[in-house]
RNA sequence: GCGGACGUAGCUCAGCUGGUAGAGCGCCAGGUUGUGGUCUUGGAUGUCGUGGGUUCGAGCCCCAUCGUUCGCCCCA
Protein backbone atom coordinates (compact mmCIF):
# COMPACT_ATOMS: atom_id res chain seq x y z
CA UNK A 1 0.00 0.00 0.00
CA UNK A 2 1.42 3.58 -0.78
CA UNK A 3 1.98 5.07 2.14
CA UNK A 4 1.52 8.35 0.74
CA UNK A 5 -2.13 8.17 -0.59
CA UNK A 6 -4.78 9.17 2.36
CA UNK A 7 -6.31 6.88 4.00
CA UNK A 8 -9.50 5.59 2.14
CA UNK A 9 -12.49 8.68 2.71
CA UNK A 10 -10.24 11.18 3.92
CA UNK A 11 -9.05 14.10 2.17
CA UNK A 12 -6.65 16.98 2.16
CA UNK A 13 -8.06 20.23 2.37
CA UNK A 14 -6.14 22.68 -0.13
CA UNK A 15 -6.77 25.58 -2.40
CA UNK A 16 -10.61 26.43 -3.42
CA UNK A 17 -11.91 23.37 -1.54
CA UNK A 18 -9.90 24.67 1.43
CA UNK A 19 -11.38 27.90 1.20
CA UNK A 20 -15.08 26.89 0.25
CA UNK A 21 -14.87 24.52 3.61
CA UNK A 22 -14.21 27.37 5.45
CA UNK A 23 -16.53 30.19 3.99
CA UNK A 24 -19.21 27.24 4.78
CA UNK A 25 -17.75 27.20 8.34
CA UNK A 26 -17.52 31.03 8.74
CA UNK A 27 -20.82 32.07 7.62
CA UNK A 28 -22.19 29.47 9.57
CA UNK A 29 -20.57 30.29 12.69
CA UNK A 30 -21.41 34.09 11.71
CA UNK A 31 -25.61 33.63 11.53
CA UNK A 32 -25.39 31.18 14.34
CA UNK A 33 -24.23 33.91 16.41
CA UNK A 34 -27.26 35.98 15.01
CA UNK A 35 -29.29 33.21 16.99
CA UNK A 36 -27.47 33.58 20.21
CA UNK A 37 -25.72 30.60 19.68
CA UNK A 38 -22.24 30.17 21.55
CA UNK A 39 -19.51 27.84 20.03
CA UNK A 40 -18.22 24.69 21.46
CA UNK A 41 -15.54 22.42 21.09
CA UNK A 42 -15.46 19.25 22.44
CA UNK A 43 -12.94 15.89 22.05
CA UNK A 44 -13.20 14.32 18.78
CA UNK A 45 -12.94 11.36 20.39
CA UNK A 46 -15.11 9.89 23.45
CA UNK A 47 -15.68 6.76 25.92
CA UNK A 48 -17.38 4.44 23.48
CA UNK A 49 -20.42 4.50 26.14
CA UNK A 50 -20.96 8.00 24.83
CA UNK A 51 -22.17 6.71 21.24
CA UNK A 52 -23.19 3.45 22.08
CA UNK A 53 -25.70 4.06 24.84
CA UNK A 54 -27.42 6.86 23.00
CA UNK A 55 -27.62 6.56 19.40
CA UNK A 56 -29.49 3.45 19.45
CA UNK A 57 -28.46 0.00 19.08
CA UNK A 58 -30.93 -0.51 15.74
CA UNK A 59 -28.51 2.20 13.55
CA UNK A 60 -25.80 1.05 11.26
CA UNK A 61 -24.01 4.17 12.97
CA UNK A 62 -23.32 2.06 16.04
CA UNK A 63 -23.57 -1.34 14.76
CA UNK A 64 -20.63 -1.26 11.91
CA UNK A 65 -19.51 2.12 11.24
CA UNK A 66 -17.63 3.44 14.67
CA UNK A 67 -14.05 3.38 14.61
CA UNK A 68 -13.63 2.07 18.25
CA UNK A 69 -10.51 0.99 19.99
CA UNK A 70 -9.10 0.66 23.14
CA UNK A 71 -6.50 3.00 24.25
CA UNK A 72 -3.22 1.81 26.18
CA UNK A 73 -5.03 2.33 29.11
CA UNK A 74 -7.73 -0.48 28.19
CA UNK A 75 -10.51 2.00 27.85
CA UNK A 76 -12.74 1.46 24.91
CA UNK A 77 -12.67 4.73 22.96
CA UNK A 78 -14.91 5.63 19.78
CA UNK A 79 -13.84 8.40 17.81
CA UNK A 80 -17.41 10.52 17.44
CA UNK A 81 -19.64 9.93 13.96
CA UNK A 82 -21.82 12.73 14.71
CA UNK A 83 -21.80 15.89 17.01
CA UNK A 84 -24.88 15.53 19.50
CA UNK A 85 -23.56 13.23 21.78
CA UNK A 86 -20.74 15.11 22.86
CA UNK A 87 -22.28 18.13 23.04
CA UNK A 88 -25.19 16.55 25.65
CA UNK A 89 -22.08 14.70 27.76
CA UNK A 90 -20.05 18.50 28.09
CA UNK A 91 -22.84 19.67 29.22
CA UNK A 92 -23.73 17.16 32.08
CA UNK A 93 -19.83 17.27 32.63
CA UNK A 94 -19.58 20.94 32.95
CA UNK A 95 -22.39 21.23 35.30
CA UNK A 96 -24.48 23.55 32.46
CA UNK A 97 -27.64 21.72 33.42
CA UNK A 98 -27.64 24.22 36.10
CA UNK A 99 -27.72 27.26 33.50
CA UNK A 100 -30.43 26.39 30.92
CA UNK A 101 -31.54 27.34 28.02
CA UNK A 102 -27.97 26.63 26.03
CA UNK A 103 -27.65 27.36 22.80
CA UNK A 104 -24.46 26.23 20.69
CA UNK A 105 -22.85 26.47 17.40
CA UNK A 106 -19.96 24.25 16.95
CA UNK A 107 -17.83 22.54 13.80
CA UNK A 108 -15.61 19.97 13.14
CA UNK A 109 -14.90 16.43 11.93
CA UNK A 110 -16.74 12.88 12.25
CA UNK A 111 -16.19 9.56 11.28
CA UNK A 112 -17.71 6.91 10.16
CA UNK A 113 -16.34 3.78 8.63
CA UNK A 114 -19.01 3.66 5.61
CA UNK A 115 -18.05 3.45 1.43
CA UNK A 116 -16.72 6.63 0.02
CA UNK A 117 -18.96 8.30 -2.35
CA UNK A 118 -19.22 11.97 -3.65
CA UNK A 119 -20.65 13.79 -0.23
CA UNK A 120 -19.25 10.69 1.81
CA UNK A 121 -16.21 10.40 3.51
CA UNK A 122 -14.92 8.50 6.56
CA UNK A 123 -13.24 11.43 7.97
CA UNK A 124 -16.35 14.38 7.49
CA UNK A 125 -17.03 17.55 8.58
CA UNK A 126 -20.48 18.85 10.36
CA UNK A 127 -21.23 22.05 11.25
CA UNK A 128 -24.01 21.83 14.33
CA UNK A 129 -26.44 23.81 16.40
CA UNK A 130 -28.08 22.70 19.53
CA UNK A 131 -30.51 24.68 21.91
CA UNK A 132 -30.52 22.55 25.10
CA UNK A 133 -33.12 23.30 28.21
CA UNK A 134 -35.92 24.38 25.45
CA UNK A 135 -39.39 22.33 25.40
CA UNK A 136 -41.01 24.37 23.58
CA UNK A 137 -42.04 24.46 19.83
CA UNK A 138 -40.37 28.01 19.12
CA UNK A 139 -37.24 26.66 20.52
CA UNK A 140 -37.52 24.49 17.29
CA UNK A 141 -38.46 27.33 14.77
CA UNK A 142 -36.10 29.19 15.79
CA UNK A 143 -33.56 26.23 15.32
CA UNK A 144 -34.79 25.35 12.04
CA UNK A 145 -35.11 29.58 11.31
CA UNK A 146 -31.56 29.59 11.91
CA UNK A 147 -30.81 26.84 9.38
CA UNK A 148 -32.23 28.09 6.98
CA UNK A 149 -30.90 31.37 7.04
CA UNK A 150 -27.26 29.79 6.67
CA UNK A 151 -28.51 28.10 3.83
CA UNK A 152 -29.77 31.72 2.35
CA UNK A 153 -26.33 33.17 3.33
CA UNK A 154 -24.61 30.08 1.49
CA UNK A 155 -26.89 31.41 -1.51
CA UNK A 156 -28.21 27.99 -1.70
CA UNK A 157 -31.56 28.20 -0.14
CA UNK A 158 -33.26 27.88 -3.90
CA UNK A 159 -31.73 24.55 -4.49
CA UNK A 160 -33.17 23.07 -1.45
CA UNK A 161 -36.59 22.61 -0.05
CA UNK A 162 -37.32 21.41 4.02
CA UNK A 163 -39.39 18.45 4.49
CA UNK A 164 -40.94 18.44 7.88
CA UNK A 165 -42.40 16.05 9.88
CA UNK A 166 -43.12 14.79 13.71
CA UNK A 167 -41.99 11.54 15.27
CA UNK A 168 -44.36 12.17 18.32
CA UNK A 169 -43.38 11.72 21.54
CA UNK A 170 -42.75 8.19 23.17
CA UNK A 171 -46.94 6.82 22.95
CA UNK A 172 -47.34 8.45 20.33
CA UNK A 173 -44.40 6.87 18.29
CA UNK A 174 -45.11 3.54 19.99
CA UNK A 175 -48.73 3.29 19.18
CA UNK A 176 -47.38 4.18 15.77
CA UNK A 177 -44.65 1.54 15.29
CA UNK A 178 -47.29 -0.91 16.08
CA UNK A 179 -49.55 0.05 13.63
CA UNK A 180 -47.02 -0.03 11.12
CA UNK A 181 -45.41 -3.55 11.80
CA UNK A 182 -49.18 -4.60 11.81
CA UNK A 183 -49.82 -2.93 8.23
CA UNK A 184 -46.41 -4.22 6.85
CA UNK A 185 -47.18 -7.56 8.42
CA UNK A 186 -49.59 -7.86 6.29
CA UNK A 187 -47.65 -7.58 2.90
CA UNK A 188 -44.35 -8.84 3.93
CA UNK A 189 -43.89 -11.21 1.35
CA UNK A 190 -44.35 -8.41 -0.91
CA UNK A 191 -41.67 -6.04 1.10
CA UNK A 192 -38.56 -6.17 -0.19
CA UNK A 193 -35.90 -7.87 1.65
CA UNK A 194 -34.23 -4.85 3.01
CA UNK A 195 -37.63 -3.96 3.92
CA UNK A 196 -38.30 -7.23 5.87
CA UNK A 197 -35.31 -6.54 7.96
CA UNK A 198 -36.28 -2.99 8.38
CA UNK A 199 -39.87 -4.37 9.73
CA UNK A 200 -38.41 -6.36 12.93
CA UNK A 201 -35.60 -4.09 13.59
CA UNK A 202 -36.70 -0.31 12.48
CA UNK A 203 -40.45 -0.10 11.15
CA UNK A 204 -40.49 3.80 10.68
CA UNK A 205 -37.22 3.08 8.34
CA UNK A 206 -39.36 1.08 5.37
CA UNK A 207 -41.28 4.86 5.15
CA UNK A 208 -38.47 6.31 3.28
CA UNK A 209 -37.59 3.09 1.38
CA UNK A 210 -36.48 3.56 -2.14
CA UNK A 211 -37.89 0.53 -3.44
CA UNK A 212 -40.62 0.83 -6.16
CA UNK A 213 -42.76 -1.87 -4.44
CA UNK A 214 -42.34 -0.57 -1.16
CA UNK A 215 -43.08 2.73 -2.43
CA UNK A 216 -46.46 1.56 -3.26
CA UNK A 217 -47.27 -0.38 0.18
CA UNK A 218 -46.20 2.67 1.61
CA UNK A 219 -48.73 5.08 0.16
CA UNK A 220 -51.64 3.85 2.12
CA UNK A 221 -49.48 3.06 4.98
CA UNK A 222 -51.06 4.53 8.33
CA UNK A 223 -49.63 8.24 9.12
CA UNK A 224 -47.91 9.24 12.21
CA UNK A 225 -50.08 12.09 12.36
CA UNK A 226 -53.50 9.75 13.12
CA UNK A 227 -51.78 8.23 16.14
CA UNK A 228 -50.76 11.87 18.10
CA UNK A 229 -51.75 11.96 21.55
CA UNK A 230 -53.03 15.77 21.99
CA UNK A 231 -49.92 16.58 23.40
CA UNK A 232 -47.97 16.05 20.62
CA UNK A 233 -50.53 17.58 18.21
CA UNK A 234 -50.78 20.54 19.97
CA UNK A 235 -46.65 20.92 19.89
CA UNK A 236 -46.49 19.94 15.87
CA UNK A 237 -49.51 22.29 15.33
CA UNK A 238 -47.75 24.99 17.11
CA UNK A 239 -44.29 24.15 15.54
CA UNK A 240 -46.28 24.94 11.75
CA UNK A 241 -47.36 27.86 12.92
CA UNK A 242 -43.75 29.44 14.53
CA UNK A 243 -42.34 28.21 11.44
CA UNK A 244 -44.63 30.35 9.19
CA UNK A 245 -43.93 33.46 11.87
CA UNK A 246 -40.35 32.72 11.24
CA UNK A 247 -41.29 32.92 7.59
CA UNK A 248 -39.38 29.58 6.98
CA UNK A 249 -41.04 27.94 3.50
CA UNK A 250 -41.54 24.08 4.50
CA UNK A 251 -43.49 20.94 3.08
CA UNK A 252 -44.98 18.67 5.16
CA UNK A 253 -44.16 15.03 4.48
CA UNK A 254 -45.04 12.19 6.87
CA UNK A 255 -42.43 10.19 5.22
CA UNK A 256 -39.19 11.59 7.12
CA UNK A 257 -37.85 9.38 10.03
CA UNK A 258 -34.63 10.16 11.64
CA UNK A 259 -31.68 7.66 11.70
CA UNK A 260 -30.82 8.29 15.08
CA UNK A 261 -32.84 6.47 17.93
CA UNK A 262 -32.60 9.64 20.26
CA UNK A 263 -34.85 11.71 18.24
CA UNK A 264 -38.94 12.62 19.22
CA UNK A 265 -41.41 15.37 17.69
CA UNK A 266 -39.88 17.20 15.25
CA UNK A 267 -37.81 15.93 12.39
CA UNK A 268 -36.93 18.05 9.90
CA UNK A 269 -34.57 17.66 6.65
CA UNK A 270 -33.20 19.83 3.77
CA UNK A 271 -32.86 18.48 0.66
CA UNK A 272 -31.29 18.82 -2.79
CA UNK A 273 -31.21 16.92 -5.74
CA UNK A 274 -28.42 18.54 -7.08
CA UNK A 275 -26.14 16.00 -4.82
CA UNK A 276 -27.07 12.38 -6.49
CA UNK A 277 -27.83 9.88 -3.84
CA UNK A 278 -26.39 12.25 -0.57
CA UNK A 279 -29.51 14.69 -0.81
CA UNK A 280 -29.67 15.56 2.54
CA UNK A 281 -27.55 18.92 2.96
CA UNK A 282 -28.80 20.08 6.78
CA UNK A 283 -30.88 17.35 9.07
CA UNK A 284 -32.02 17.44 12.77
CA UNK A 285 -35.01 17.43 15.10
CA UNK A 286 -35.96 17.38 18.88
CA UNK A 287 -34.18 14.39 21.25
CA UNK A 288 -36.19 15.29 24.69
CA UNK A 289 -34.70 11.91 26.63
CA UNK A 290 -30.98 12.12 25.37
CA UNK A 291 -29.43 13.66 28.69
CA UNK A 292 -31.23 12.08 30.98
CA UNK A 293 -30.48 8.89 29.47
CA UNK A 294 -26.71 9.71 29.18
CA UNK A 295 -27.38 10.35 33.00
CA UNK A 296 -28.08 13.90 33.16
CA UNK A 297 -31.60 15.17 34.22
CA UNK A 298 -34.10 15.40 31.85
CA UNK A 299 -33.25 18.19 29.37
CA UNK A 300 -35.35 18.64 26.28
CA UNK A 301 -33.01 19.63 23.40
CA UNK A 302 -33.34 20.50 19.54
CA UNK A 303 -30.64 20.50 16.96
CA UNK A 304 -29.20 19.99 13.62
CA UNK A 305 -26.02 19.08 11.84
CA UNK A 306 -25.00 19.50 8.08
CA UNK A 307 -22.20 18.19 6.40
CA UNK A 308 -19.72 20.80 5.15
CA UNK A 309 -18.35 18.91 2.19
CA UNK A 310 -21.99 18.94 0.50
CA UNK A 311 -22.56 22.37 1.18
CA UNK A 312 -19.15 23.28 0.17
CA UNK A 313 -19.98 21.48 -3.22
CA UNK A 314 -23.19 23.49 -3.38
CA UNK A 315 -22.01 26.95 -3.09
CA UNK A 316 -20.19 28.97 -5.79
CA UNK A 317 -16.36 30.02 -5.68
CA UNK A 318 -16.14 31.84 -2.68
CA UNK A 319 -15.12 35.63 -2.40
CA UNK A 320 -11.91 35.92 -3.92
CA UNK A 321 -9.00 37.26 -1.57
CA UNK A 322 -8.37 40.72 -2.06
CA UNK A 323 -5.00 40.22 -3.30
CA UNK A 324 -1.16 41.49 -1.58
CA UNK A 325 0.88 44.19 -2.41
CA UNK A 326 4.25 42.82 -3.44
CA UNK A 327 7.11 44.50 -2.23
CA UNK A 328 10.24 44.09 -4.54
CA UNK A 329 13.88 44.92 -4.09
CA UNK A 330 15.78 46.10 -7.17
CA UNK A 331 18.42 44.13 -6.59
CA UNK A 332 19.84 42.72 -3.31
CA UNK A 333 21.46 45.37 -1.83
CA UNK A 334 17.57 47.10 -1.45
CA UNK A 335 16.44 44.26 0.07
CA UNK A 336 17.21 45.40 3.41
CA UNK A 337 15.16 48.77 2.86
CA UNK A 338 12.37 46.48 1.13
CA UNK A 339 11.99 44.44 4.49
CA UNK A 340 11.67 47.65 6.34
CA UNK A 341 8.66 48.63 3.82
CA UNK A 342 7.50 45.32 3.59
CA UNK A 343 6.69 45.23 7.99
CA UNK A 344 5.03 48.72 8.07
CA UNK A 345 2.88 47.77 4.75
CA UNK A 346 1.38 44.83 7.66
CA UNK A 347 1.39 46.92 10.66
CA UNK A 348 -0.29 48.86 8.81
CA UNK A 349 -2.79 46.15 8.61
CA UNK A 350 -1.92 45.63 4.96
CA UNK A 351 -1.50 42.32 3.52
CA UNK A 352 1.84 42.74 1.72
CA UNK A 353 4.38 40.31 0.84
CA UNK A 354 8.08 39.66 -0.64
CA UNK A 355 9.66 37.42 -2.62
CA UNK A 356 12.72 35.23 -1.37
CA UNK A 357 14.71 34.95 -4.32
CA UNK A 358 15.03 35.72 -8.05
CA UNK A 359 15.47 38.48 -10.40
CA UNK A 360 13.44 41.80 -10.31
CA UNK A 361 11.77 40.44 -13.29
CA UNK A 362 10.98 37.29 -12.02
CA UNK A 363 10.08 38.53 -8.78
CA UNK A 364 7.75 40.95 -10.99
CA UNK A 365 6.33 37.57 -12.53
CA UNK A 366 5.30 36.10 -9.54
CA UNK A 367 3.49 39.16 -8.16
CA UNK A 368 1.54 39.02 -11.33
CA UNK A 369 0.98 35.36 -10.64
CA UNK A 370 -0.52 35.21 -7.27
CA UNK A 371 -2.72 37.81 -7.97
CA UNK A 372 -1.00 40.94 -6.37
CA UNK A 373 -3.00 44.00 -7.20
CA UNK A 374 0.15 46.35 -6.85
CA UNK A 375 4.12 45.96 -6.55
CA UNK A 376 5.97 48.52 -4.84
CA UNK A 377 9.68 48.70 -6.29
CA UNK A 378 12.07 49.22 -4.09
CA UNK A 379 15.14 51.25 -5.58
CA UNK A 380 18.07 53.31 -5.07
CA UNK A 381 16.70 56.54 -7.19
CA UNK A 382 13.72 56.68 -5.96
CA UNK A 383 15.04 56.21 -1.99
CA UNK A 384 17.26 58.62 -2.88
CA UNK A 385 13.99 60.91 -2.91
CA UNK A 386 11.92 59.18 0.01
CA UNK A 387 10.64 57.62 -2.19
CA UNK A 388 9.34 54.17 -3.78
CA UNK A 389 7.22 53.60 -7.50
CA UNK A 390 4.42 51.44 -6.84
CA UNK A 391 2.71 50.11 -10.14
CA UNK A 392 -0.62 48.98 -10.08
CA UNK A 393 -0.85 45.34 -11.66
CA UNK A 394 -3.99 45.72 -13.28
CA UNK A 395 -3.81 48.54 -15.74
CA UNK A 396 0.33 48.66 -15.64
CA UNK A 397 0.27 52.25 -14.40
CA UNK A 398 3.36 53.12 -11.96
CA UNK A 399 3.62 56.39 -10.18
CA UNK A 400 6.56 57.69 -7.37
CA UNK A 401 4.92 57.73 -4.00
CA UNK A 402 6.54 59.43 -0.74
CA UNK A 403 7.00 56.82 1.89
CA UNK A 404 5.10 58.64 4.35
CA UNK A 405 1.99 58.51 2.23
CA UNK A 406 2.52 54.82 1.45
CA UNK A 407 0.48 53.15 3.23
CA UNK A 408 -2.35 55.63 3.27
CA UNK A 409 -2.40 54.96 -0.39
CA UNK A 410 -2.66 51.42 -0.29
CA UNK A 411 -4.97 50.86 2.53
C1' G B 1 -21.52 -4.95 3.59
C1' C B 2 -23.68 -5.63 -1.99
C1' G B 3 -23.63 -4.40 -7.52
C1' G B 4 -21.55 -1.40 -11.91
C1' A B 5 -17.73 1.94 -14.12
C1' C B 6 -12.82 3.98 -14.00
C1' G B 7 -7.02 4.59 -12.46
C1' U B 8 -1.45 7.00 -18.33
C1' A B 9 3.21 13.69 -16.68
C1' G B 10 1.50 18.54 -11.39
C1' C B 11 -3.77 19.09 -14.13
C1' U B 12 -7.24 17.60 -18.33
C1' C B 13 -6.76 13.69 -21.45
C1' A B 14 -4.97 10.76 -26.31
C1' G B 15 -2.50 6.06 -27.06
C1' C B 16 -4.82 1.79 -33.50
C1' U B 17 -5.74 -5.70 -34.14
C1' G B 18 -0.47 -6.45 -27.71
C1' G B 19 5.63 -4.12 -30.83
C1' U B 20 9.07 -0.95 -25.08
C1' A B 21 4.58 6.57 -24.16
C1' G B 22 2.22 11.56 -26.50
C1' A B 23 -0.70 16.46 -26.66
C1' G B 24 -2.59 20.84 -24.39
C1' C B 25 -2.24 23.52 -19.98
C1' G B 26 1.16 24.26 -16.07
C1' C B 27 6.48 24.30 -14.57
C1' C B 28 11.85 25.81 -15.59
C1' A B 29 15.26 28.79 -18.67
C1' G B 30 16.38 32.35 -22.73
C1' G B 31 14.71 36.51 -26.21
C1' U B 32 14.44 41.62 -22.42
C1' U B 33 21.23 42.26 -16.18
C1' G B 34 14.92 48.89 -13.82
C1' U B 35 9.16 46.30 -15.40
C1' G B 36 4.54 41.41 -15.12
C1' G B 37 0.11 39.97 -18.07
C1' U B 38 0.58 38.89 -24.62
C1' C B 39 4.22 36.83 -27.96
C1' U B 40 8.46 33.74 -29.14
C1' U B 41 12.61 29.94 -28.61
C1' G B 42 14.32 25.95 -25.89
C1' G B 43 14.07 22.37 -21.65
C1' A B 44 12.69 18.90 -17.70
C1' U B 45 9.14 15.57 -16.01
C1' G B 46 6.07 9.25 -15.95
C1' U B 47 7.46 3.06 -10.55
C1' C B 48 1.29 3.78 -17.42
C1' G B 49 -2.26 2.86 -9.21
C1' U B 50 0.26 -1.77 -7.04
C1' G B 51 1.45 -7.12 -7.25
C1' G B 52 1.23 -11.50 -9.95
C1' G B 53 0.09 -14.23 -14.65
C1' U B 54 -0.21 -15.13 -20.21
C1' U B 55 3.28 -13.79 -24.28
C1' C B 56 9.31 -13.56 -27.98
C1' G B 57 7.12 -8.85 -26.36
C1' A B 58 1.88 -5.92 -21.93
C1' G B 59 -0.24 0.98 -20.98
C1' C B 60 -3.44 -2.53 -23.90
C1' C B 61 -5.22 -9.46 -22.36
C1' C B 62 -6.21 -12.42 -17.38
C1' C B 63 -6.29 -12.60 -11.82
C1' A B 64 -5.72 -10.26 -7.24
C1' U B 65 -5.25 -5.84 -4.55
C1' C B 66 -5.47 -0.47 -3.38
C1' G B 67 -7.95 3.98 -4.66
C1' U B 68 -11.80 6.95 -7.07
C1' U B 69 -16.70 7.17 -8.79
C1' C B 70 -22.31 5.82 -9.55
C1' G B 71 -26.28 3.13 -7.27
C1' C B 72 -27.98 0.07 -2.86
C1' C B 73 -27.52 -0.05 2.45
C1' C B 74 -26.92 3.75 5.98
C1' C B 75 -26.88 8.81 6.86
C1' A B 76 -25.19 14.94 7.28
Amino acid sequence: MNPLQPVRGTQDLIGEEAARHFHVVETARRVARLYGCRDWATPVFEMTSVFARTLGDTSDVVTKEMYTFEDRGGESITLRPEGTAGICRALISNGLTQTLPQKVFYAGPMFRYERPQKGRYRQFHQIGLEILGAAEPLADAEAIACGWHVLRELGISGEVTLNINTLGDRASRDAYRNALVEHFSKYEAELSADSRARLARNPLRILDSKDAGDIRLVADAPVIQDHLTAEARTFWERLKSALAEFDVPFTENPRIVRGLDYYNHTAFEFVTSALGAQGTVLAGGRYDGLVEQMGGPPVPGIGWAAGIERLAMLIGPPPAPGGAVAVIPMGDAMEARAIGILQSLREARIEAEIGYRGNFKRRLERANKVGARAVVIVAEDELARGAVAVKTLADGSQREVKLAELAALLS
